[in-house]
DNA sequence: CAGTGGTCTAGACCACTCT
DNA sequence: GAGTGGTCTAGACCACTGT
């Protein structure tokens, strides 16, 4: 039998807020420690129940939360999930990507040069490195039906992504998100985008088929794993009459 | 004594979806049919619990779905209010508006034109008017400390507008929605905006005092009222290299 | 002070998934 | 059939707002 490890005093929540908030922070902790991981269900209600000694409507109350944030994900019959964040929600989704058949679809990829340096300042700082730390260095075209949809530059840390120096370049697939998590062991948990209007330079044209000088829309975004830690920075530049964002308010 | 009209069988809602959901169609009925109207608090919790004879729990589930979409609004003590939308998360607020004191501000209103005139067929269709219909066609220049923001051609429906056009153009203030609710009695309750990259012509690059073919960053809008009747389009020309855009991927 | 929403409990029963 | 999350109930007590 564990020891019941009462929510109500531990954790460094400050005491004074609800019972569900500081379960909430108690779970996060879970995740960002890793002791819960996408795949396996996490312990059932009625387990937190008897762990934390709170009413089954708190625990209840602490997922739903998380479950509104996007970060836990519940299925009926089988258990409650850390989710993995959906890519497909990035503003690159906002460019026109439908195929010849006329159905959305993720883009192929096609990686120009994969190749170690060292980190500029800018991406020393975005990437929280060590003074004179290397950084993996890749330019890639994605396209759908052979059209040029972005042209993307990333900078991952050398020292937690050494293994794609040893992969063939042609050899990592369409999306690199599953690479990282398969060969480097590094996982996504969030992202920030930022989108801007730039003008393109001769690469970005050359690789986009459009003339030098036209606008592009430019998506900064920097990607951190479930610590926090910052894994990936990457700028994609698209051809901005391709763009198109729609937002509701309510 | 009012009759409690019991939500489980009435209200044309599927009577196999949780009670929750069907009260919360319930409410949204309310609101629609004008019942419910922002700045008077809606029923409290216990009388609802009477009134549809379900457990107090069950209404405040189907509240908090209400207030999670941002359409209620809970306030300790006072009581649940129908929320007037925030247009301040329009797409807008993503060009760099502050004052010289660095405070984010409403831009001033320049109306330049308010006038009534025959609807196009794409005004027709997009506000949902008879054939024939007229429309009040309204151009004006947003401002901050005198440096223009965007050049904005809106239109209205001429019936539901009319009292617009006996008010001096100058009389309206810096945002229009406090005017149409208090001179036209038109509440605005959601609004979907799109947002595109275009190129500026000879008038907005004029209003925006930019070179002709610059490129502008362009924002439609449609503005429905509580019962989703389409009441405003609006589209908005800004300079692109004032934008910036960000989202979070959880 | 009365009345509102906010938090928390304790349990019943249902619907779904997997074996 | 066993175990999961989903719905619903009934009530206690707290915190905040207005008078």
């Amino acid at each position: 039998m564990p020891q019941a490890r009462s929510i109500r005093g531990i954790n460094g929540s400050d005491s004074r807020l609800p019972l569900y908030q500081r379960l909430r922070d108690e779970f996060l902790l879970q995740i960002a420690e890793g002791h819960w991981v996408p795949g396996t269900p996490i312990p059932t209600e009625a387990e937190m129940t008897r762990e934390y000694e709170v009413a089954i409507g708190t625990v209840r109350k602490a997922i739903d939360t998380l479950v509104q944030d996007g970060i836990l994900d519940r299925q009926q019959g089988r258990g409650t999930f850390v989710r993995r964040p959906e890519f497909t929600r990035s503003l690159s989704r906002f460019f026109r990507q439908v195929d010849q058949q006329g159905n959305t679809c993720i883009p192929e990829s096609d990686i120009l040069s994969l190749e170690s340096e060292p980190a500029s300042q800018h991406v020393r700082q975005a990437l929280a490195l060590k003074a004179r730390a290397r950084v993996i260095h890749l330019e890639r075209v994605r396209r759908i039906d052979g059209k040029p949809l972005f042209h993307e530059r990333i900078w991952l840390s050398e020292e937690r992504f050494a293994a794609l120096l040893d992969t063939p370049k042609d050899a990592l697939g369409d999306l690199l998100y599953p690479a990282y998590e398969a060969l480097c062991g590094q996982l996504i948990a969030h992202a920030q985008e930022t989108l801007s209007v730039g003008i393109a330079d001769a690469l970005t044209s050359a690789m986009l088929g459009i003339p030098v000088e036209t606008p592009v829309m430019v998506i900064d975004r920097i990607a951190t794993g479930f610590d926090g830690t910052p894994l990936e920075l990457r700028r994609s530049y698209g051809i901005a009459s391709d763009f198109r964002y729609q937002i509701d308010i309510a």
